[in-house]
RNA sequence: GGAGGAGUGCCCGAGUGGUCAAAGGGAGCAGACUGUAAAUCUGCCGGUGUAAGCCUACAUAGGUUCAAAUCCUUUCUCCUCCA
């Protein structure tokens, strides 16, 4: 365990965006120094889909950080509350879910989250545990200490309730039901990102009155997507997954807005502050390219998620294609199949929406027009063309600069 | 239960009888530029068609009209106020 009060306050607190209440936190890590006891840091996840991303991973990586210096990590698969559906940030009620789907997102969750965290030193517990043989009367008396007002302080209930916009009353259950959680384990430190605000006060809340001690609850920022704009997110395409292979992620990190860079490094490397700082001032102050900073963190990312080899591989495999402006080794292939072709020819336009590279005839035109469309390597320029099947053999289709097809014939 | 407001393209949002496939922004795609899939600039951005055009689309179903996202009615959804 981690011996040094300070080193450790300063990485618990790095990166964090609000710690409620910081006084408290020092205190408590002094304690547990002293006794050399861990903290229970809990982390909750609902498993509403079935694959994470690099905004899941910031609050892993947190998690991560505390324990590596020792402290306990317990991580709550949400299953019972995945199926109420957290409202943090949304506007509308969220649509319900299988508990089959839910057990199956849980498996996959698990999986990908300990590519962040380290297993041995987790601890993972599932809520329907203690959730589901709650009895009404149970419920009752938990509801009972919470009023509507308090939770309108909630400022994504009060815009929706003052924009006109429907709260089921189920929905404020689920802060009381993550917060139950928090009594159920007995946490010391919550972690959530900024949306989850609201939560993890009311688990201090429901502690207090139920005689624990006040977990402290740890907000990190909300990751910022690709697009530099909302947060990060499946349902805008704006995301990076676990899973990806590491040239996507590569290239997928090379195309975030400069501007994003540095909270990238803050919120996904776990490096010290200092170093980070560093970097921030190379770029702002002494005319670095930030180019460079960008490949690192992309190099990084990979290495947290694969290794440092495949980070070098994914590094290489860009500059292949987008420096060089090389084809790339491996490239998805497109196989035609007999109803495509019309007395063994078929046009370029069907072969582009077939392929997917189109999404409709208008739309290969359109990009047949722009000049984005390629045919081993010479532009297209007639939107009239048409194949010979047999020629289309092992040809290699490429729209705009990294979309690629291989032809194949069956 | 009563009175009133709202529902527009992937998202936000303008539009209140024709000039509307619908302003503007965001996202997306492409081109130029670049040590970046960044920034910036330019173009595209419902379908079909070489095109004229045709089809589909402004919650839903009907209606008025030469003509409707825009007017009327039905249904659905959401909200506000009153009780």
């Amino acid at each position: 365990m981690e011996k040094d009060l300070k080193k450790q306050i300063e990485v618990a607190c790095q990166g964090t965006e609000d710690i409620l209440v910081k006084d408290e936190l020092v205190k408590m890590l002094g304690i547990s120094i002293k006794e050399n006891k861990p903290l229970k840091v809990k982390l909750g996840l609902d498993p509403t889909a079935p694959d994470i991303h690099l905004g899941h991973t910031v609050v892993l990586n947190k998690l991560r950080q505390f324990q590596d210096m020792g402290h306990k990590a317990v991580l709550i698969i949400g299953d019972y509350t995945a199926r109420i559906g957290d409202p943090s940030g949304r506007s509308t009620l969220r649509p319900k879910l299988d508990p089959e789907v839910i057990d199956k997102n849980a498996e996959t969750y698990m999986k990908q989250a300990f590519k962040i965290l380290d297993s041995e030193k987790t601890e993972v517990v599932k809520n329907s545990e203690w959730l589901q043989p709650l009895q009404l009367a149970d419920i009752l008396n938990l509801t009972s200490r919470f009023t509507v007002a308090r939770m309108l302080e909630r400022d994504d209930f009060k815009k929706r309730f003052n924009g006109n916009i429907s709260i089921a009353i189920m929905e404020f259950l689920y802060p009381i039901m993550q917060a139950y959680d928090s009594v159920a384990i007995n946490s010391d430190i919550e972690l959530g990102g900024t949306d989850q605000r609201f939560n993890l006060l009311v688990g201090r809340e429901l502690q207090k009155d139920l005689g624990q001690r006040q977990q402290i609850a740890i907000t990190m920022p909300l990751l910022v997507g690709l697009d530099g704009v909302s947060k990060m997110s499946k349902s805008l395409g704006n995301y990076i997954g676990v899973t990806e292979k590491p040239d996507e992620i590569f290239g997928k990190v090379m195309s975030i807005p400069d501007s994003l860079i540095i909270g990238y490094y803050r919120l996904l490397t776990r490096l010290p502050k200092t170093e980070i700082d560093s970097i921030e001032k190379q770029i702002t102050t002494q005319g670095e390219n930030p180019v460079f900073a960008k490949r690192n963190l992309a190099k990084i990312i990979i290495g947290i998620l694969y290794d440092k080899q495949q980070a070098e591989d994914a590094e290489q495999h860009f500059d292949i294609i987008f420096k060089e402006k090389k084809i790339p080794d491996e490239i998805p292939e497109f196989c035609i199949s007999g109803e495509d072709i019309t007395e063994g020819r078929m046009s370029i336009v069907n072969l582009l929406v077939k392929s997917g590279l189109a999404e409709s005839n208008a739309d290969a035109k359109r990009q047949i027009i722009q000049g984005a469309i390629k045919a081993n390597d010479v532009k297209i320029t007639d939107i009239n063309l048409i194949f010979n099947t047999q020629g289309l053999k092992g040809m290699i289709i490429q729209k705009g600069k990294r979309f690629f097809r291989k032809i194949n014939i069956q």
